[in-house]
DNA sequence: CTTGACCTTCCAGCTTCTGGAAGGTGCATA
DNA sequence: TATGCACCTTCCAGAAGCTGGAAGGTCAAG
């Protein structure tokens, strides 16, 4: 398979697969004489696995982690369930920082009438009173 | 003033207030003769509004839009609530997103056992079962 | 006059891609 | 065989919003 084949297969795109490879997220494809990378089916499940993981927001660091443990029939399952407790904490936290924000632009807007005049309570709270 | 003055009193450092006028969202510094720049209580205030309004999750490019506007007296309050109001709806969308995740991660969190055995629901889950 | 805290500019790096330019490859069709 | 088109390659730059650091100038106190 070359690249844009393996793109499709695994939803990532062939440039973030590239850069992927740059960064040793995954190591380094086979080539053909010509220089096109090759692919197989192991590569598009760890492209998937990759994938998933990014889409549960951890970072490409991590998933490199995730990969190794995933690779290591050695790995303790505790190793997965404390990165993911860690990843749930960062989550949570911005969670609640969003939610704060959410709160406070709500209030703001609910005083401003939002019409044609200039005087504005959101602005009159972002000036600090 | 001078800009460490200036970035205490108003809680923005002085590197990101240099950032700031460097990509024109505050006007350039009065400068002293050997070069310094200087500032003054307008300044503070100004730098007080971009930091709640930061706080607030609005992106730099919003931040000066909100600044024209609470300069221009002849806004309508709408266009401010149309900002925020449309900054909330992403902020409920990050929220959702955070959510969305959160929940994955937590199922297949409280399957795995986090002992020193390696098999692991988490990656299971990361691997598409 | 020295010291130390400021200030200046400029460049690089963080994170995670993404777009684009310039140019080579592979296969099908005229 | 020539042409075309889709694909591939590398490399550079940019996006967002700072932040750190290097090299060097300034200012006030002692």
């Amino acid at each position: 398979m070359n690249i844009g084949d393996v793109a499709k297969a695994s939803g990532v795109p062939a440039k973030t697969i590239r850069y992927y490879e740059s960064v040793s997220l995954i190591p380094p494809a086979h080539r053909t004489d010509s220089g096109y990378r090759t692919y197989d089916g192991n590569d598009v499940a760890r492209l998937r696995f990759i994938q998933r993981s990014r889409s549960l927001g951890f970072s490409v660091r991590d998933v490199g982690t995730l990969l190794d443990l995933w690779h290591n029939r050695a790995r303790a399952s505790a190793e997965v369930k404390a990165l993911a407790t860690a990843h749930m904490a960062e989550i949570d936290r911005k969670i609640a920082e969003l939610q704060s924000m959410r709160e406070t632009l709500r209030d703001l807007s609910e005083r401003c009438h939002g019409d044609d005049r200039p005087d504005c309570p959101i602005l009159e709270g972002l000036a600090g009173r």
